[in-house]
DNA sequence: CATACTTAGTTGTACTGTCAAACTTATATA
DNA sequence: TATATAAGTTTGACAGTACAACTAAGTATG
């Protein structure tokens, strides 16, 4: 185990001063029953846990010894409790004060990642789905998780508007309907149909597959996303936002 | 004094591990001399002082005692070396592992903060402006601050095509063509006079003052940012860029 | 087997805002 | 009074979206 690390440094001087706590959070969206839904996970009860069975963002302090820096603890903690490795993951900001956690004061690092729906079958036991209800999640939230919740769906909802972002949240193979109704349910209005069709395939964003999806109607194209594409930014958002 | 932090929590608990250091920089931008200016300081050389005369970002250490969060940590800071209380102050983003600080394991929380070209006349004696030269700074930066940098003027960058931030790097009263010279010197290409005009003034954003600016050509139109005015998001990025 | 229904995908016109360049205006100076 | 210079406007071309109608390809139904 490391020294005690709030006494000696590494090369003699002494930097003697408290230290904030520090924990990474995630947020971690997909978007399941033509909703977008949020991973929390329920707090224990342990002796001198804060917020005993609340829900709250799945996160924790950060382990000098096993994460290398704050993108690896973000994905170790995404890893146990959705088993998905290696998801769309984008820093969102950081939360410190004196008053967000009853231990002390804390500093927290949050992080949003965008899974496909079924990516994350073996959920953790602890973990659950919660489908985003005008902008929020039902039950009350740890700590200050609802505002760094509230900050990651604004986040998301801005860079939808002039970003492919939303292709991070599709399984391996989708219909350009099938995206288009992605954005519409992330920015909860309708868009146009010719113009998202002009705009994605003009994106070198995704290429078609060989099938097509088959329904009771017209077959629809398949596609898939381009290998290692990161994400497409536009020169336009999609609807001048009203006035 | 605050006890003594890696041990004892404040309702009993104990939570026994080691602790990142925890600080707070802040990316200076103004503009100056026709350049984008960064402010930098110059480390000491106590002993045990990492990186003793480097350059650095203007920052430290999180104090518990005085800061109540992190943005008021980054405002005392920016407030210790500028003299600025309230200027354009935003969050960039937060950068720790166990190797960017020979000290041990450390995070840092990244503001980036706008000045107006003159305000910061009393500068600190350690604090020095570099101008930007293809995007960095002459010395060599301590710790990570090289990469925090860059990541700071990629961030401006991209905004100034959709936003107005430059705005707050205009003194209190300025003309259309200064405020287009800061656009062109941050984004180092010339932009459409009329479009740019166009855009500007349908933004709501500023407001003409009952003076003009006199020269040895026609006067200008002098305006102002109208008060407390959150800056504004345009639907279109200015020039498409390139492809 | 024809018709209705549904969703995929295309086409065409109107509109908005940038691009590009020419043009007009207002001042100082020679 | 002419000239130089920068401020500000006008005009037409163009790109991409808005809106709406249209065609295409399948299943379901009588």
């Amino acid at each position: 185990m490391a020294e005690q690390p709030g006494r000696n440094g590494t090369n003699g001087r002494t930097f003697d001063f408290p230290r904030p706590l520090t924990t990474v959070d995630v947020v971690v969206f997909a978007v399941r029953e033509d909703a977008l839904a949020v991973l929390l996970v329920q707090r224990g009860a342990g002796e001198g846990e804060p917020f005993p069975h609340a829900w709250a963002l799945p996160g924790g302090f950060v382990d000098i010894d096993r994460d290398r820096d704050l993108e690896a603890c973000a994905r170790r903690k995404l890893k146990d409790k959705t088993g998905v490795a290696s998801p769309y993951l984008e820093q969102l900001g950081s939360w410190g004060s004196a008053a967000r956690d009853p231990r002390g004061w804390s500093a927290t690092h949050a992080y949003f990642a965008l899974l496909p729906a079924l990516a994350a079958a073996p959920l953790a036991a602890d973990a659950q789905w919660f489908p985003l209800v005008s902008g929020g999640v039902k039950p009350k939230l740890a700590f200050d998780h609802a505002e760094i919740l509230d900050a990651a769906v604004k986040r998301l909802r801005n860079k939808v508007e002039y970003t492919s972002l939303p292709a991070y949240l599709m399984p391996a193979e989708f219909t350009l309907p099938d995206l288009q109704k992605v954005y519409e349910i992330i920015l909860d209005r309708p868009l146009e149909k010719s113009a998202f069709r002009t705009r994605m395939l003009s994106a070198d964003l995704i290429e078609p597959v060989a099938r097509m999806r088959r329904g009771p109607n017209r077959p629809a194209q398949l596609y898939r996303l381009k290998k290692a594409r990161a994400p497409v930014f536009f020169a336009r958002t999609f609807n001048p936002p009203e006035g």
